[in-house]
DNA sequence: TGTATTATTGCAACAAATTCGCAATAATAA
DNA sequence: TTATTATTGCGAATTTGTTGCAATAATACA
């Protein structure tokens, strides 16, 4: 299964690249200019967290958000598991540079971490 | 908007009250002897959140879970927010003892807080 | 450069979770 | 005992995400 480069592949990640948010699937088919099927959009997304280059969230609305994997951004390796933020007011979801601490009884396995906080962001407030 | 008793909020609340774990409206459907109404179950469960009677955690299946919130648990005080871990072997959800700290940049004020691990639980590992 | 292979896409249909309107029922107050 | 209105059941609608299938197009290769 190798992948292709196409123009929607191209535009999603673009997309996501540029964005300082968090974009859902409605999100991504809303801001970009060429008209992509919903089902190729999670598609193409899903592909993404497959192969490493953005990562899922699920917020408490219990929609998906995606956001590209950034490595080195300043201190903090946002590649790790950190704090997502989700604002209810301008209703989008950011990475925080906040890793996320935690720790489980003996014999439990984690695989996935998902942690979002909600209220207002700094725009909003 | 005072609230009335009836056989259903009993039934819900005592549901959740004996069990250990974080239950899902169509988990509470199915354990009930009695037969309740989906919507009617969803409108209980939100009464018993608006209330603090339950708190609601949302799962990276992006479904609702519903707990308990028990004061006094233990050391540690459940009611704070605290991590959810989720088995996928076993597909339930169970509050774990391990409170979440976390901070947030200038500006940003928290609501609310969400945060599930996904993983083996220690029965299933 | 032309052709075969197969990843990708669009469309329609499907499935699951949750909510909503509305009329009927039943808990509480008077 | 009766009036008020919170609660319930039912059906339908909404939203989010997935899937099957045929058509399209990117890539490898002759």
């Amino acid at each position: 299964m190798n992948r292709r480069n196409t123009p929607t592949k191209d535009a999603v990640l673009n997309l996501l690249s540029n964005s300082k948010k968090a974009l859902s699937q409605d999100a991504i088919e809303k801001q970009l200019d060429i008209k992509i099927n919903r089902a190729t959009i999670y598609r193409v997304l899903n592909r993404f967290c497959k192969d490493d280059l953005v990562h899922r969230i699920v917020a408490e609305d219990g929609k998906q958000y995606f956001a590209i994997c950034k490595k080195c951004e300043n201190q903090v390796a946002v590649m790790q598991h950190h704090f997502h933020f989700r604002c209810l007011s301008c209703d989008s979801i950011e990475c925080l540079q906040v890793p996320v601490a935690y720790s489980v009884p003996n014999g439990y396995e984690v695989q996935n971490v998902n942690c979002v906080l909600t209220g207002i962001c700094k725009d909003c407030s």
